[in-house]
DNA sequence: GTCTATAAAAGGATAGAC
DNA sequence: GTCTATCCTTTTATAGAC
């Protein structure tokens, strides 16, 4: 990807996007984020209001980006729609393990550290959840004859995103991949246990 | 319990634990404390050398505090120690309800707002998810014979915590109890799927 | 231990030329 | 669309009397 051309509004929601992550959004200034955008001061607010409305922006990049950025990576390679599932929580290891344990989720961060966050920011948070859950739940659906006919398959795609997010905040607390992986295990226990029979190998 | 008359240290810390509760640690500022707590900015830094020292104090309160503050009003009344699990899990919902599902569990939004917090503060976000999850282990451990041998207490009792912290993120995310009862009763079906036989009535 | 006043810095946002 | 300079507010923290 060449990054030095890309136009102005893109390089800050790109590097707005990198140090919420980082960072998170409070403790990411204004400042920062021109710093690493290489952008001035007039040309950020030529384009936004303020600093809320590039955060609504890097949330419609990440909705955006949930299926190219996120799930077709995870998923290269891999067919078996269950598995698919858990290579999307192996694609959140990965992230652990790369930073040291120090960054996971950014939404789940954002979700946890905006309090009282505006209509259209909290919107777009759960549209960002909304969207993975879908994406795990059609999984899930593609394998739907694995599973009893009372099996509550959007239940278990939320519990999904609970065992990643839980994971991640404990491992990240504990700056240590063990809890995030005994997460994975238990729900990868769960999964077997309600399969109705072994996968195709 | 008689607030007007708390030496000034426990009425400042106090302001803190609620403030940062509400508003998160990043958007309480000093003044905030100041007047929640009806002390002058000398008296603070008389026993604080800073903003992070008071978030020391408060997370050593929640750990102090996990058994007579949540652990024992959760648990009264309730002797099962599986249902203890479930009626500490219930203790969230009710704070999350209380709130219109604002706000959930202090210690993981704070362990994902802070992204990169000091080695102290960090230290005792773990130990409060250690005490959480040991209490969680012992109900467990309690009711050991209704597990298989081989079942890994620790590991269920971090995805107790995991479905809670996610649970209370989804629920907060979509201003919805529901993602919460969800996830507790994904917790509830794969307690019971282990259970070696139903449980006394 | 507590009070008031204030220093010192950071951060969000704007102005106006180009 | 972009640039520099700067205003204004908030915030952390300190000084020094009492």
């Amino acid at each position: 990807m060449v990054c030095v051309n890309k136009d102005t509004r893109t390089r800050i929601v790109e590097a707005a996007m990198e140090l919420f992550w980082l960072k998170g959004y409070g403790s990411t200034s204004i400042a920062d984020i021109l710093s690493r955008s290489q952008v001035n001061s007039g040309s950020l607010y030529y384009f936004f209001p303020g600093k809320q409305d590039v955060l609504v922006a890097v949330l419609e990049a990440y909705r955006d980006g949930i299926g190219p950025m996120l799930l077709e990576p995870a998923w290269s390679g891999v067919d078996d729609p269950v598995e698919r599932v858990f290579a999307l929580l192996a694609s959140y290891r990965r992230a652990l393990v790369e930073t040291d344990c120090t960054y996971g989720c950014p939404i789940g961060s954002l979700a946890l550290e905006l309090h009282e966050p505006d209509p259209p920011v909290r919107e777009l948070m759960a549209a960002n959840f909304r969207a993975w859950v879908d994406a795990v739940e059609g999984c899930f659906a593609q394998a739907r004859d694995r599973f009893p006919e009372e099996t509550d398959l959007r239940a278990l795609a939320e519990l999904a995103l609970n065992v990643m997010e839980g994971g991640v905040m404990q491992s990240r607390t504990f700056r240590d991949i063990g809890p995030f992986d005994r997460a994975v295990a238990q729900l990868r226990a769960h999964v077997d246990a309600i399969s109705l029979r072994e996968r195709a190998a």
